[in-house]
DNA sequence: AGGCGCTTGTGAAGACGTGCACAAATCGCG
DNA sequence: CGCGATTTGTGCACGTCTTCACAAGCGCCT
């Protein structure tokens, strides 16, 4: 299907095999399977087994082991996979050995949040610059660091490499946001404004609507309630839902 | 497939054919669409087509129209959908024609923020209490709601009826907390802590986590940039990067 | 009334993701 | 040195999701 896979690119690569395409589902359950790790490292285990990770990142043991496998070989059979190993490849594989600046524009509610947010900094990112559009917010000093303006977006993007922009305006300002983004070389922008942001290709955008995860629960708890009014399928037991609501399946489809 | 198809409940059920139970993918749009027909309905449109619901969402609209077509018939070939008809349909089958009590665990800094978002009130969701471990933190009036200690959970909820459950403690605290919801009747848990949960059949958990979502982001800031480094596929273009990294796909895919 | 243009709703095909089940590989022990 | 216990890596079948392409239906205009 895709045909770059040249083993020896001039300009810097080790034994490293160049990076592998892998599929989106496995990309978005990495970082879960790295937080695990790291858990793991952090409690002394040299060594697990896929069973072992699978539990502790909640995902079945096939599927972790085949997540596992699109990177390479990385396991040992009848020992399991060795975890600083692992996760020196995950990190890799994510681009997360060298730290990435995020730049966060809207220091509002939640962007003040964000701000603060300790979890970053141990995970692969640094903060390195706050934007707001209100004046009045501009020169205010959060965490250590100063909001400017965003029409300075560009002169601190020249000294910054910007890597990854958050946009954590209100709606109406995310589009223009965007485009200032993208305008000064940003290609990955996590969007909190409840809105469609519409980029050039090349540039990706992950979106988190709180509301949205709200009303999926919603729809869930809504279906749970109208099925115990239905008539019972046979089931007395009072503590499992009838019907084909099987919860490791759901953790699993849901929490995606 | 399902046996569920009784038009008349005895309860209350209108002409409304009972819940079809949805594709989880569709169900995770939906809100999406619920939120543009606002819009378009602010915006004083009484009709639309599927091609302009799916511009306004972001998908495309054979799957919008897909997705539609499980709620039922509510469009007019020719015509399009009424978008007064379509918003009730959908807050119908999310369960948002009550609104739903949200009780929030943690008011840290993420919880604070959450705490003081506006943008629940009007999605259907009402934040009904607040609740954190820390007894120095207690007491303190948030957005209008006094925090309470965690103990005081099952007295609040026996007095407000808890819908969903929101975690923005740290990890280390989450598993205890959301054991505490579960006994107090929750079954829809939205978990901000870094951490998988482990909670009984019949309790649904959704996971927000910020670093995750910037880790996948890095990961295709890793890919875009050893892309560049590969010699030109024969384009010249220095507005798109080589290789087949279709947006459209991407904001889809990625969005999710 | 009839025809024409537009839009929905859906069958079918293909892409993608998941999970089982097992062969291949490795370690440790006798 | 060989054997059994253990665990990885993967072929295969199945289910879900997406997308195309088009028939069916609706309204409007003549």
């Amino acid at each position: 299907m895709s045909q770059h896979r040249h083993p020896g690119v001039p300009g810097r690569a080790g034994a490293v095999p160049a990076l592998p395409d892998l599929p989106e589902a496995t990309v978005a359950r990495l970082p879960e399977y790295l937080r695990a790790l790291h858990n793991l490292a952090d409690a002394g285990h040299e060594t697990v087994s896929s069973e072992g990770l699978a539990g502790a990142a909640g995902v079945n043991s096939a599927k972790l082991r085949k997540d596992l496998s699109h990177l390479g070989s990385y396991g040992t059979r009848g020992v399991g996979y060795d975890v600083a190993l692992l996760i020196d490849q995950i990190e890799f594989v994510l681009g997360l050995t060298q730290r990435r600046a995020v730049a966060l524009v809207g220091v509002g509610n939640l962007g003040h949040a964000l701000a603060g947010y300790a979890g970053f900094a141990g995970r692969g990112f640094r903060i390195a610059a706050l934007f707001d559009a209100d004046t009045s917010r501009v020169g205010e000093m959060i965490n250590g660091l100063v909001v400017r303006h965003v029409d300075e977006l560009p002169r601190v993007a020249a000294e910054e490499a910007i890597s990854i922009g958050v946009i954590a305006t209100p709606a109406p300002a995310a589009q223009a946001v965007a485009e200032q983004l993208v305008a000064v070389g940003v290609t990955s922008i996590l969007n909190f404004a409840p809105c469609v942001l519409s980029v050039p290709d090349g540039v990706d955008v992950r979106k988190v609507d709180l509301a949205i995860e709200l009303q999926i629960l919603s729809f869930h708890e809504h279906r749970k309630a109208s099925l115990t009014a239905l008539p019972a399928t046979g089931g007395s037991a009072l503590t499992a839902l009838p019907g084909g609501l099987t919860t490791p399946d759901t953790q699993e489809a849901i929490g995606t």
